[in-house]
DNA sequence: TGTTAGCACTCTAAAGATATGAGTGCTAAC
DNA sequence: GTTAGCACTCATATCTTTAGAGTGCTAACA
């Protein structure tokens, strides 16, 4: 479609634009880079690219500014990949060492770090291990009227709430109960412990019906918790170092819509299905945004989907600089969880 | 020291500087209020005002705007506490509802709240239960080589984490280790297992050292994040509502300093001691925070430190509405803690 | 036929000039 | 003690001018 030319040329002017935040005439086109060629010479290919849809004018006397459209040619053609350097590799090495503790702090160091390393709001949604396994449950004495409900899972996590018991009830009991229902779900996904099988449990054993309908209970809450998505934002902050968003009113927008939580993880969960997914300004269907790009990426451990991470910023992104950075991230936590779950 | 016609035109001042951010002019008073004063009086009080350091002119023809010595007396002797409108009392309950599954969400609950009533950013140190004392541990096993660590604290809390075990070792023995221990830490707050005690724990017991020395380190652990104090913010969005942070470069400021957890802890942690503090302007030690103010509450529960809350913003705030907010909030949570606890 | 120098033209953004008006301080009269 | 009147100040808004970056077109050149 376009020659190479003309793609080298549209390619140089992205990659300053995207640097500068400026549009680019052909002057500054015939001067920062040694193409051999004229600023008029340039001038007539940047008209005729404006005309193909690749260039806009955001008026007569200005340069000329990527469109959508040119955006989508260069991640999809012009791009590449870029190496991190040593430096960053040990920032983000440094930050990771910071607080690793539990998962949740893993997934929100990512978020920090995306954001930090490419300047822009980064969004992580972890899958709680999905494919978890439930192990056993027991039943921790803690006074006459209440007991710690534990769900033990085959990645080691547990999970607990406090639920009621009868009056006298003896820890042997509670015991025998605990074991009655663990041998009924063991081994079975969390994801698969579905209403029927709950109900099962629940019309199965008929010892105590007020106690166990409020076990079940307890442990459907427990299945819900451990099975909720969880969403982390990084940058907000740094969404005001993008001269796009000088205007406080901008900013005001976005960080509206990234406050409902409902939302992001609809925004999130949209763009799941593939590996690695671009969305420039308005092919992105959520209102609100559709002046912004998302780079987006879905991590899976043996099929299931881990997480699924993203950078937003305006259409003028480092699309190369993001797309590496998610990459190493990605083998990063890669090796970490499966070093984690052995 | 001042009469009371001084008075009534300083608060009147006050309180039109607050809800109009503008610098205010003698006939605005004069026109707005019904004195029975021409704008001559009221520009001759002023002139006083100005002289008595309550009043500062940001240049020759602006109307007046308070000092932060203004603000003091305001504060201290001039404000009214308000009430809730039954509007605002149902949108807070509301709030409350919307999820309180954990500690953690009521404080982050919490934090929403203070921001959004009053339109600022608000920040909530949780001292979790200092006062929590050990009841008993207990292990579960999970595989050949692990068994996961909980530690029963007498408000019902489970704190959890994964220990490595020596291969063949039967369950009763973990038992009658657990059991062993837990003696020696019944009832002990957890904030008094002091390092010597676990030193204690760690030679009075002679079974098998390797595993004694990274149990105890776990229990350590797990008091140490059982103690944690936790920090949440809200309202980095209602920020850029003021007119105070139309300029970006000011929000950028105060976001950096709020994103250093340590600062915003010490920060909190300075203002603890007393039930109401309320530090305007320059009062406050901290860099880059000097031209705001904040309104700081701490909460006990039977003499020990809940909590501290506290709304950070311009020094022109609506110190009124702040505290009777908080004063909201503080009933709230008061009962909803002390029905918890029953 | 592709490339380039030259030049008139366009249009924004910055700089400068002018006008408006809110607010003050002071004085003199009530 | 209070107030009307008036000159004065100064930030802000508006208009004007200027400078400069960039374009499109034409004509000449290889």
């Amino acid at each position: 479609m376009l020659n190479d030319r003309k793609k080298k040329i549209l390619q140089l002017i992205i990659e300053d634009y995207i640097s500068t935040a400026e549009p680019v005439g052909s002057r500054t086109i015939a001067r920062k880079y040694d193409l051999g060629l004229s600023p008029a010479t340039i001038r007539n290919e940047m008209s005729d690219l404006e005309l193909l849809g690749y260039l806009e004018q955001p008026h007569t006397s200005a340069g000329r500014v990527p469109s959508a459209q040119a955006y989508r040619l260069y991640v999809d053609n012009l791009i590449e990949p870029g190496a991190l350097s040593d430096n960053e590799r040990a920032l983000i090495n440094g930050w990771f060492t910071e607080r690793r503790r539990s998962l949740d702090e893993i997934f929100q160091s990512t978020a920090k770090i995306l954001s930090r390393m490419t300047q822009n709001v980064s969004m992580v949604l972890a899958n709680r291990d999905a494919g978890a396994r439930f192990r056993y449950m027991k039943f921790l004495p803690l006074d006459e009227h209440h007991a710690i409900l534990c769900i033990i899972t085959d990645d080691g996590n547990v999970d607990n709430c406090v639920v009621e018991i009868p009056l006298g009830m003896r820890p042997e009991e509670l015991d025998y109960l605990a074991g009655k229902i663990s041998r009924l779900l063991e081994g079975r996904e969390l994801a698969n412990i579905s209403e029927e099988l709950l109900n099962a449990v629940h019309t199965n054993i008929s010892e105590d019906k007020i106690l166990f309908t409020s076990l079940v209970q307890s442990i459907r809450k427990l299945r819900n918790k451990h099975m909720e998505q969880r969403v982390f934002l990084g940058g907000t902050k740094q969404l005001l170092n993008q001269p796009e968003f000088r205007d406080v009113e901008k900013v005001k927008n976005l960080l509206g819509i990234l406050e409902e939580e409902r939302v992001v993880r609809d925004l999130l969960k949209a763009g799941e299905d593939s590996g690695l997914k671009i969305t420039i300004g308005s092919e992105n269907k959520f209102s609100g945004i559709q002046d912004c790009s998302m780079v987006q990426a879905t991590y899976r451990l043996n099929g299931q989907i881990v997480g699924t991470m993203a950078v937003l910023g305006p259409t003028r992104m480092e699309y190369g600089k993001v797309i590496t950075v998610m990459d190493y991230l990605h083998k990063y936590l890669k090796t970490m969880f499966e070093t984690e779950h052995k």
